[in-house]
DNA sequence: ATATAAATTTAGCCTATGCTAAGTTTGCGA
DNA sequence: TCGCAAACTTAGCATAGGCTAAATTTATAT
């Protein structure tokens, strides 16, 4: 069983292939901080009643105009609404997005934390994880976490 | 077994604690270029015998002058060298990354694989996924897939 | 009611990462 | 060998996402 550990992994004849892959995650990567900022203004409103620029800007360790920035393009590109001064609230669409985002992050969760990852490294992995996974792979990952738990419920194979 | 779906997955209370996963995203996205570029700096060097600036922006899907101003970039951070219009070489540091970055890379592969996800869509989601796996889940997650292989190689539990 | 504190915004700066157009250098074929 | 095409670099521009310092607005406490 000596694995193909030191071969390229990627096509190099079919460049065009192999770059829109790269493509994609440059995509993901744009929409990333959007399902952040969503995600986190869901869960302030649900907790607190309002999602405040100011406990935005502590839970995401970023100075407060810097979140009064991305906002503003969060509000252009049709995720929030907030009125000058005001709180920030999500329009139906960043409703939408906050949602899947949600339910992503406790699929990844859930996984991590069958195949044992520390809760405190599942979290940190997740928050990067989560924007990257296909509507297929969290379908596969879905069952393979419960196929996971399924099989250290019977039996036990841990260190 | 009706999960908490729609319950914050995030600690509102401990706002310092959740700065500090979204700085380590933030931190993991901008090594993550890095990464792919020594990763394709490595298997165009061992295919062709050689990395070509022109062969990269094909590869990536950038334009050349992107290419050349990141690679001028790395080349300050000490990952690759080269002297002007010559090919690219990697340092001994840009040749640990790639290694490393090429062993997760093949790892995350083999984890999609075995759960089931389509080869095309496995490579898609590989290619954003490998930057931000921790060594603890890495560890965890090659048990994992283990385990997998092992239990579908006994019985069958397929769709 | 008003002074002060807290929150938000604006202004001005920076780097990373992308682009196109135009210039330079290299390498190859006739 | 030498001229042209390919490869690379430079210049100049844009946007995203960071920052600090300084205004401005809102909220609170006496
Ligand atoms: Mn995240
Ligand atoms: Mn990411
Ligand atoms: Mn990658
Ligand atoms: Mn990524």
């Amino acid at each position: 069983m000596a694995e193909d550990r030191d071969m390229p992994v990627i096509d190099l004849q079919d460049s065009g292939k192999r770059a829109a892959l790269f493509e994609r995650i440059r995509r993901d990567h744009s929409v990333e901080i959007a399902e952040d900022y969503v995600e986190l203004i869901a869960d302030l409103i649900e907790t607190n009643g309002e999602a405040r620029l100011v406990d935005l800007a502590d839970l995401l360790g970023v100075s407060r105009p810097t979140v009064n920035n991305t906002i503003q393009r969060l509000q252009k590109e049709g995720y929030v609404e907030s009125k000058p001064y005001r709180s920030i609230f999500l329009t139906d669409k960043g409703r939408a997005v906050a949602e899947h985002a949600r339910q992503r992050h406790h699929m990844v969760l859930d996984f991590l934390h069958t195949i044992g990852v520390p809760a405190d490294i599942a979290e940190a992995d997740a928050e990067g994880l989560e924007h990257h996974l296909s509507e297929q792979t969290l379908d596969c990952l879905a069952r393979a976490t419960e196929a996971l738990k399924k099989a250290s419920g019977h039996g036990d194979n841990q260190s």
